[in-house]
DNA sequence: CGGTGTGAAGAGCTTCACAGCA
DNA sequence: TGCTGTGAAGCTCTTCACACCG
């Protein structure tokens, strides 16, 4: 299939058609009329806008069953990204090589983020590590951090942090969950409630809050 | 602090307070004029609002690193969401505890939804797996899953899929790394985009799409 | 013809600003 | 006086509908 029209790629991605177009149309005109895109020509345009052509080294710290995982998962090479190091507090995790890569120890995390030009950080520590590895990750030059440990990291203006809870997609199934079962339904305005809701329970926490808006900063605990 | 007001509230969740006390405001009246919300009472009310004073029984299948952390992990019970089963396909899993809950073997999972009343199932398989696992969650009762496994899982209706994809939150810092670097930037226009790009190289792939639009339902292999 | 690119209309969400109540 | 609750204004994002072109 070497040409594919919006109608087919707006059915394939669950979206309106015109939506698509309008917003390809801001990447430039790379349709044909008439015709469709190219699907060649369209995948390269996009994967260049997103900056997968580039390639990011990251560093992952903190390598239990959770780092193990993200060191193992494939999606990563195919994205642009690559794993310069796998970094743990753990000595005797030191040299122990996880999905054929050595494990390092935190001593050497500086070193290892200079001579690799690391700008993007991954944690996947457990929550009393986060905020400390954070803090190196950020002074040795890490720009941008993906956090997988169940805390609030606090950052100096410039470095955008994204916080991955994983039980949260949890319980937006678990919210239609209940809605399925019973109920009248008031509609919209609770998914709003989700990036606020821990804020009471939290009332504190200065945020770091990532570049978009669609990752609740702040959860319960 | 037994009371918060509204301010306070957005400054730590990051929004504006008129919208945090419109959100509120749908879901009734719950705060005191002059005074603000009492945090106890407000706490309640969301968490029941979002489902969080329910028990939900999950299953968990698929017990690699990814399927053990999530069953380690401790967000899941202060949600209301408990650990009901831990389901492998590898026999020599089987009886061997992953977070103090015994590995049952696949050949159970009809029985173990049944018995325990599951309604979410969580995949946690490898790609391949993973269609033919959601196909037997669903026959069996299930009717939300969650999504771990980079496939796009087909599902009759009525059946909420999300899709957790690990490197999408990478992609996005590296999004947003790109532009720090350099460039005059094109702005919103590129954000939408996430959720279309993988159509263009899926070009199939019937969607499943979640409830809410917010999570893209196809990506980039 | 068929399908893109896009101005204009429409819908939904956010913010303002203030009446009203403790 | 202080802060909530909310109509109305403003803004952004989505959808429509069609001119235009291969």
């Amino acid at each position: 299939m070497p040409t594919v029209s919006s109608e087919e790629l707006a059915a394939a991605a669950g979206v309106n058609s015109a939506k698509l177009r309008k917003d390809f149309s801001y990447l430039g005109s790379y349709g044909t009329r008439g015709v469709g895109y190219d699907v060649e020509y369209l995948v390269y345009q996009i994967s260049r806008e997103l900056g997968l052509t580039q390639d990011w080294p990251v560093v992952i710290v903190g390598i239990g069953n959770l780092g193990a995982a993200l060191a193992n998962y494939g999606g990563f090479a195919s994205r642009g990204f690559r794993v310069a190091a796998l970094i743990d507090a753990d000595p005797a995790m030191a040299g122990k090589p996880v999905a054929g890569i050595p494990v390092q120890h935190t001593d050497e995390l500086e070193k290892i983020i200079d001579d690799n030009g690391v700008s993007i950080g991954v944690i996947a520590t457990p929550a009393g590590a986060a905020q400390q590895v954070c803090e190196r990750l950020v002074a040795a030059g890490v720009t941008s951090i993906l956090n997988f440990a169940p805390t609030v990291l606090s950052v100096p203006d410039g470095v955008d942090v994204r916080k991955v809870d994983l039980s949260i997609e949890l319980q937006i199934l678990a919210f239609h969950e209940q809605r399925k079962a019973g109920e009248e339904a008031e509609a919209q305005a609770d998914a709003a409630l989700e990036a606020e809701a821990g804020a009471a329970a939290a009332a504190a926490g200065k945020s770091g809050k990532g570049p978009d808006g669609d990752v609740p900063a702040v959860m319960p605990a």
